[in-house]
RNA sequence: CGGAGUAUAGCGCAGCCUGGUAGCGCACCUGCUUCGGGAGCAGGGGGUCGAGUGUUCGAAUCACUCUACUCCGACCA
């Protein structure tokens, strides 16, 4: 992509309403742009973005067995009065009516529906295991949004649900959802671990929820430091397989959110110089619930022996917008964001100092269409603009690698690759630089983990 | 929902106390010169001062009402 020819409004100045980190620097890198208390516009370079992160949640999800629909934002009252949720859910719930004076919601969670679309066409036992999901937008009338798309209240977010026959094997569902998160997580560059949870009003005893450690995290947590470096299951993991060892690993350090913590009990656990006690972004939850919803909505099956059966369920969920601001927490420095490659919103970006010199338009053309060429999705920074400009709007929208064509360059035949992460800079040969690129490249696509 | 605050050009702000018809920096447009870390010179465009009502000869400025947004606390992917 030209940059002359893109649409990157960055701005200089921090706004005053956003007070953390990621909160600014997506502001200022052109990525959202606030329409309204907790409702945020996606612009193009976050929409990439938004689309990358997506992509790996698809990938993931479906490696791990769940199958992708869609469902619509606004629902029915009715599906929800089944429930008991149409009034215990509280003014969190946005209520609509339509002309006829039906009454609608904008669905926060879509438990009710799946379970009804479950019921029409599910029948029998050999139907089962089934998972099903989406990523769609969720509206919670949040008391006080804040953070950006942190905690928005228009937000799109991923959710499965699982249908078994019995407790024991909605367990082995949770446990494909609980392995699938842990790679996904790791995949978008994040650390996030699994932590007891309270189940809140979605109801249910087996809860986690996937934490990723960072000072401007909403909640206060608790773990073991070893926690932080386990091995991320690979992608030979089968999923038809037993996974209860990767979990039971996952899941005998101690961890917890302040919601769940026994203070005495995480003393006994962790010896102190092991002990993590810090601050959190919850960027997903797993949920398992038996049969809260199928029984009131009479989701069942048939089971093997004739007899009627009602299903276990649970409810898997990212906060696909929310992971976002978690990342670039995670990944910033004083000029900006340091985007992983896998979420990158470009993999590289050319930089030309000389614009309108033809010596140095042309070696930057002719890098950059080679670039494109070698399937790299590369940014040109083809603008009329002093040099310091241009690195500084690199640095802000973290692209990771910096193609410096320069005059310097320009009469040794050489282009200066400058990694963002590290500030680490090489000059080679205009002929050699794309491989050498590529090489750094593809092991941090992560799309093999 | 309780408490506090803000609202003047796209962004960041001054002006308000002490009423007299709106200004600065960045951004934007034109031209020339520049070009290895947010350039220089010259010229230019853009604002019913959040909305309404009132006081006054006159309101960005004073009073009242409303709205939006932000922050601190209780709730949530």
């Amino acid at each position: 992509m030209r940059l002359s020819q893109y649409f990157l409004p960055l701005l200089k100045e921090t706004p005053k309403e956003a007070e953390i980190v990621s909160h600014q620097l997506m502001l200022r890198a052109g990525m959202i742009k606030q329409q309204a208390a907790g409702s945020y516009s996606w612009l193009p370079l976050g929409f990439k973005v938004l689309e990358k992160v997506k992509r790996i949640v698809e990938e993931e999800q479906n490696r791990a067995g769940a199958l992708e629909l869609l469902m619509p934002t606004l629902q029915s009252a009715d599906l929800w009065r089944e429930s008991g949720r149409y009034d215990a859910y509280g003014k969190e719930m946005l209520r609509i009516e339509d002309r006829h004076e039906r009454e609608m919601l904008f669905g926060p969670t879509n438990e009710e529906m799946i379970t009804d679309i479950f019921r029409t066409y599910v029948k029998s036992y050999k139907d089962l295991p089934l998972n099903l999901y989406h990523i769609q937008w969720k509206f919670r009338d949040e008391v006080r949004p804040r953070f950006g798309t942190m905690r928005s209240r228009e937000f799109l977010m991923k959710d499965a649900y699982s249908f078994d026959l019995d407790r024991e094997r909605a367990v082995e569902a949770y446990n494909r959802m609980f392995v699938a998160y842990l790679r996904t997580y790791h995949r978008m560059g994040l650390v996030a671990i699994p932590m007891r949870a309270e189940t809140g009003p979605i109801g249910g005893d087996l809860s986690h929820e996937f934490i990723v450690l960072a000072d401007t995290g909403e909640s206060a947590v608790f773990c073991h430091a070893d926690m932080l470096k386990k091995p991320i299951p690979g992608v030979d993991t089968d999923f038809r397989g037993d996974l209860t060892p990767i979990v039971k690993d996952w899941t005998s350090l101690y961890a917890a959110t302040e919601d769940m913590v026994d203070m005495a009990e995480y003393e006994a656990a962790v010896p102190p110089e092991k002990r993590i006690s810090a601050r959190g972004i919850e960027v997903g939850q797993t949920f398992y619930f038996g049969t809260k919803y199928s029984e009131p909505m009479k989701a069942t099956v048939t089971g093997p022996d004739g007899k009627e059966v009602t299903v276990h369920m649970g409810s898997y969920g990212v906060g696909v917008t929310r992971v976002i601001p978690a990342i670039i927490e995670a990944n910033h420095d004083d000029a900006g964001i340091v985007w992983p490659v896998s979420v990158a919103p470009f993999e590289a970006v050319v930089i030309n100092l000389k614009v309108g010199d033809l010596e140095s338009d042309a070696a930057a053309d002719d890098f950059y269409l080679a670039l494109r060429s070698m399937g790299i999705d590369a940014l040109y920074d083809d603008r009329d603009q002093p040099a310091g400009a241009k690195f500084a709007a690199a640095d802000l929208i973290g692209v990771p690698y910096q193609l410096i064509v320069g005059p310097r360059g320009l009469k040794t035949g050489e282009v200066e690759i400058k990694h963002r992460r590290t500030g680490e800079r090489e000059t080679l040969p205009l002929g050699s630089a794309i491989e050498r690129l590529k090489s750094l490249i593809e092991p941090e696509r992560r799309d093999k983990v």
